[in-house]
DNA sequence: ACCCAGGGTCATA
DNA sequence: TATGACCATGGG
């Protein structure tokens, strides 16, 4: 069967619906994409919290801030220089668009270059946006799901971003949903095994997974 | 003290 | 086109 839906199963089983974008509406999760930027998750909500402490999570607040202040608010998030820059980008082209209304009007094709194009916005915050915020059909794909899928010798170790989306996209069915809870399941297996974990031990997927197998026949003797 | 997080830009070769 | 430096906080 289709080793991409194979794993979906497996790892939906094993830990059920993770319930993304965790935040309250497409603006919230817009900004979160990007704070979330090479940043655990916990430092970026304490960020968001900030900015609606100070009534600034809105695009015209972040938009016409003293980069300084801006700054200051998401602090806890890292990079808050770098990203306070990239926030202001952001909702200077998302005003200029006319809004989220708009947004919503225009084809996921052109809306996704016209994201890359914005200063910060990299394909994965692009991809955060348009499936999350968006609800669109794209595939997210992360450093989890290389090293994932690479480790279970699925993917090529030097697929491009554009080329493992594609492999995601084409191999399963174009359902907003899916797609949703596949990232979200990723990243919720790197944190459960891979990262605290030393290899792979007890894995749910370690039936599939070559790299474990090895690793388990040694540990085992 | 060290490693890394739900990346992206920019300068260099 | 392909690397490498850089950005910066907070938890393990």
């Amino acid at each position: 069967m289709n080793p991409r839906l194979a794993v979906f199963r497996a790892l939906l089983e094993r830990y059920g619906p993770q319930h993304w974008w965790p935040g309250e509406g497409p603006f919230e999760v817009m900004v979160g994409a990007v704070l979330t930027q090479n940043t655990a998750w916990e430092n970026v909500e304490r960020a968001i919290a900030r900015l609606k402490a100070a009534g600034a999570l809105d695009a015209r607040v972040i938009a016409a801030s003293e980069p300084r202040r801006l700054a200051e608010w998401i602090r806890p998030a890292g990079y808050f220089n770098v990203k306070a820059r990239r926030l202001q980008a952001f909702c200077a082209w998302y005003l200029e668009r006319g809004g989220l209304e708009a947004l919503r009007r225009q084809p996921t094709e052109t809306l996704r270059a016209d994201l890359l194009a914005v200063h910060g916005i990299g394909p994965e915050t692009a991809d955060d946006i348009l499936l999350y915020a968006l609800g669109r059909p794209v595939f997210v794909i992360d450093a989890y799901t290389r090293r994932l899928f690479a480790r279970l010798g699925l993917v090529g170790e030097d697929w491009g971003y554009e080329r493992l989306r594609a492999w995601f996209e084409d191999g399963l069915p174009r359902e907003v949903p899916l797609f949703n809870e596949y990232h979200a399941l990723i990243v919720r297996h790197a944190k459960e095994h891979c990262r605290k974990r030393p290899r792979c031990a007890g894995c749910p997927l370690a039936s599939r997974c070559p790299a474990d197998q090895s690793v388990s026949r040694a540990s085992s003797e």
